[in-house]
DNA sequence: AACTATTTATAAGA
DNA sequence: TTCTTATAAATAGTT
């Protein structure tokens, strides 16, 4: 119906798709709304067009509200289970904010906190829990404390060696300088001896990050003393 | 467009009304399978007759599900705050996550487990932590203590009172019965004596729920020992 | 956005 | 229902 018959199929020339989709946009929408007033049906339409914005055209008989007509899309698809998803999400949500805050209180307890609730023997449990603990704390303690002096000793001795090895390795070069007269003994010297005295130096360990950082978790905040 | 022109306004012969439906129908549905080919858009077109069974006659662009259809139209509305809201949902559980995990190695390393990556003086905070926690619980056991001791004396104080009472009560009913030959004073007697002596009976706790029931959390299960 | 030659859709009739 | 056909509407190509 026009100047010339087209072949359906789409429209190459991209302007010209374009003004067809407005055209023919506009003409099923007045067909939608000619069917709803002279059938007293319901209809309801949507429109996107591929090319252009994304925009969406719709149109639906007053009768009825676009929502009734996706319900039945919902009936028809498998739109609902997204749905159920949805409540499967918000259940876990509600179970992990739930076991989170038993845990935030069981942190609170075994740091003295909010203990009004525990029965005697509770309590008694918990203390002698934490005197275990603190015992094992303890003890590994002394692990890594200890293994830290094995490595410090070993870098001791290694840097002594090195030292010795230095030592020579100068008086070699003295002893070159003075026959040749030339010897650039801070380059050959000063550059190892720097390397290895940064082995000594302390590094601070950053504090334990504080979690969410607003409750009194994460509570034993550490430094190098 | 047809014999006669006809004024868009519902068609009152009813048998006319759905041939015209029926008609309309096929061409509204062949315009917008053109309008989809021509201009590569997406079409959605549901109908439904007012008269008659109520069958649903829908079409949708082939490239298109429904449910994109409602993607889309979300896209376009308000209605697409719920996607968002399926996002915040999303990333809050993974936090929630994440600080679930926190949680729980906190309280593992508070237990004297997990304790490798600890420097030597996160150690030491810990343990002086858990030191000072354990003295506090030990002080909130002593008051609980003490005061569960109070309630006691106050308890059987009463009692002792209830049972001068009950036997000044009683030598009246002897008194009473030998008067009148009918004193029935198990009844007046027995039911709040009974009554009283439950206050003695202990009641068992039940243990500390074991939150998610896997890991190792919650781990000083108390009971009345 | 308007025009108009044509094609399409369809109202009425069979 | 479906087919036919005269006529109304829609619209492709043009301005």
């Amino acid at each position: 119906m026009g100047r010339g018959k087209i072949e359906i199929k789409r429209i190459e020339n991209s302007t010209n798709r374009q003004v067809t989709y407005s055209k023919r946009r506009s003409g099923i929408m007045k067909k939608a709304e000619e069917l709803t007033v002279l059938c007293d049906a319901q209809v309801g339409l949507l429109m996107v067009s591929g090319t252009g914005s994304g925009k969406v055209h719709e149109y639906h008989s007053p009768s009825t509200t676009m929502k009734q007509f996706y319900d039945r899309y919902q009936q028809a698809s498998d739109v609902n289970l997204w749905q159920s998803h949805y409540e499967r999400m918000q259940e876990n949500l509600k179970k992990l904010k739930e076991t989170n805050s038993k845990l935030r209180r069981e942190i609170r307890q075994r740091n003295g906190e909010d203990l009004d609730d525990l029965t005697y023997s509770q309590l008694c449990g918990l203390e002698q829990n934490m005197l275990k603990s603190s015992e094992r704390i303890n003890s590994r303690k002394f692990h890594v404390l200890g293994s830290q002096t094995d490595t410090y000793k070993k870098k001791v001795k290694s840097h002594e060696e090195m030292q010795v090895r230095l030592l020579h390795e100068f008086e070699a070069d003295i002893h070159y300088a003075y026959v040749d007269q030339e010897g650039d003994y801070q380059s050959t010297t000063v550059g190892p001896a720097n390397n290895g005295s940064s082995v000594f130096s302390f590094r601070l360990q950053p504090s334990q990050p504080n979690l969410q950082g607003d409750e009194g978790y994460g509570t034993y905040g550490l430094r190098l003393a």
